[in-house]
DNA sequence: TTGAAAGCGCTAACAC
DNA sequence: GTGTTAGCGCTTTCAA
């Protein structure tokens, strides 16, 4: 029954509290006979150990609460996925929440670091204060961001920036020499930290090739496919378009395959595409892309918090995961070359 | 700090843990000064209540566990975000379960239904069996059913039955004789007891039309956009095959529309094909298909099993959300006709 | 091998 | 207005 306690379950069975904890924690100071009897009786009866009661006396709850971006992502959602594997694993509870400010952020890591409901944090895909993270570290909260930077946490990401070059040197061996950038906000407080590193692999190659930056290549803007329309139209009126433009995102792949398509502009005959996330739709558009490990990431993150709260104190590192790129049918060398 | 403990304010502000606890759950029995003092030192000292004594106190946790599959499926994920957005405007925490297997659902709803973690339960998306029922009610433990069925509990569904037969309603409308009816498994265990209203919404419309039900033309399997492309394969390779085809989800539509392709059908000329869902694809394929206000139902959901918690003891009902009739590119007059 | 009892941090009578 | 204290259900010394 609901109401049923321990001191029911001793009564009934004839023993003390202290005896039908062990029988229940699996102490093996009792005797066969009584533990089974024990058992039997907690069968009877339906009882299970309250949680809440032993949260309290224990001072660990073997839950952990992740702060997240809501889930309108598919990025977000998959890091989540492996995320909830690797704690159902180690049977730890997850209490996500998807917040949307800066300032919601803030409030929440806050309230959770005052360890109490949770045994630790995970930030996903959220940049983090310096004001947080002391707070986090003064009161020893385990914290692990995912898809997220801060040098006095642990942190799962995958090398962005490599990313970007990775993509930018793609497509200067393919002969281009005027690419297009298009991107998130790179400075939005709450926008993922990684748009940025990947425009500063782009601005790497360009470099590392002696191409010039071009502004009027370059554009950021509020996430989603039509923005990502919008800006690619914008840029490909330019009066020397660029003959390839590679984006933060797959949705803003697919807004640029939009624009392409209402300027009948060919992909890849006039124009290159490359995208970034290799979400699913990614591979039906045939869409040259980068793979992250999204599942991954999330899985590694949960594992790492897991073990860093059940052994604390050692120090922060990163764990850089493999990006791959993914050649598809949006990429081709330039017109005239 | 982290181990400050409420003790710890009474004494460092020179009252009792009665005055602090009455101050910080906003009781009015409090002195001006008092209230004033306690609020400084608990600022200084950074303590914030720990809830999971104020749990084991109160009986309440403010928090409820999601029962649902894996969050492969972008309805899935919507529904989940529905649910949170409710809850957290209520200061409820989620606790999410996804599970595989009809004994992974059974063995967390028995465990769960011993109230004391979790406030309330909400099933999304998966059957529950009469068991479970019976000890969740027997537990009076508030539950809410988000697409899914039982007589016995409070849930929030769509009309899939009159879905189902708006569908292939309209179909006939247009002229369809030989409609096709693709989907998962009608009687798997874990399987949304959705698609059988559906399937069964189709027999309806059918039967009203003076149609016969031709098994040549009705299909179930596994899940997924390859596995329906080639079940639609098959279904149109059949010396009579049909002239539309209508899928319990976009997905498989979308697999359906690959098989098209393949036999170089023509979608609407020679084959309609209609989906269910409304998923972010279905526009972009201009695909005909059924929209379910998922996001909504997840929230409403989440509201009504709050209410519950308030307010137990009301008799369950069942809450039947509007379905709305997308009609795109993908449906058409048969050919011949 | 078992039991008695303290105490995890909080709230709510009850007393003053 | 404020303090004292019992007790929510559990684990774990300590003693027997």
């Amino acid at each position: 029954m609901s109401n049923t306690t321990m001191l029911d379950v001793a009564k009934y069975a004839g023993v003390s509290v202290a005896t039908v904890s062990r029988v229940l924690n699996g102490s093996d100071l009792v005797s066969e006979a009584t533990r089974q009897k024990v058992l039997k009786v907690c069968e009877e009866l339906e009882y299970t150990l309250n949680p809440i009661a032993q949260s309290l006396r224990l001072g660990r709850t073997n839950s952990v609460a992740a702060i997240l971006p809501f889930l309108t992502l598919p990025s977000i959602v998959e890091r989540l996925r492996g995320v909830m594997a690797s704690l159902s694993e180690n049977s730890f509870e997850l209490v996500p929440f998807t917040l949307g400010t800066p300032n919601d952020r803030d409030s929440k890591i806050t309230e959770l670091s005052h360890r109490s409901k949770t045994d630790g944090i995970l930030i996903i895909s959220m940049p983090v204060s310096d004001t947080q993270v002391d707070l986090l570290i003064r009161n020893k909260m385990p914290t692990v961001l995912i898809d997220s930077q801060h040098p006095k946490l642990d942190r799962i990401n995958v090398d962005d920036r490599c990313g970007g070059k990775m993509v930018t040197d793609y497509l200067i061996g393919l002969g281009h020499r005027k690419i297009g950038f298009i991107s998130s906000y790179l400075e939005n407080p709450l926008q993922f930290s990684s748009t940025i590193y990947r425009f500063e692999g782009y601005r790497d190659a360009l470099k590392e090739a002696g191409l010039p930056f071009n502004p009027n290549y370059q554009k950021e803007g509020e996430h989603g496919r039509d923005q990502a329309k919008q800006m690619a139209l914008e840029m490909l009126s330019h009066e020397d378009p660029p003959t390839a433009i590679f984006t933060s995102s797959d949705t803003k792949a697919i807004g640029v395959l939009d624009a392409a398509r209402e300027l009948n502009l060919n992909v890849p005959g006039d124009l290159s595409v490359v995208g970034y996330d290799d979400i699913r739709d990614a591979e039906y558009m045939n869409l040259t892309t980068v793979r992250q490990p999204l599942f991954k990431a999330g899985r590694i993150g949960g594992r790492k918090l897991i073990s860093l709260i059940e052994k604390p104190d050692t120090s922060p590192e990163e764990i850089l995961l493999p990006l791959e790129l993914i050649i598809r049918g949006t990429t081709a060398p330039p017109p005239n070359n």
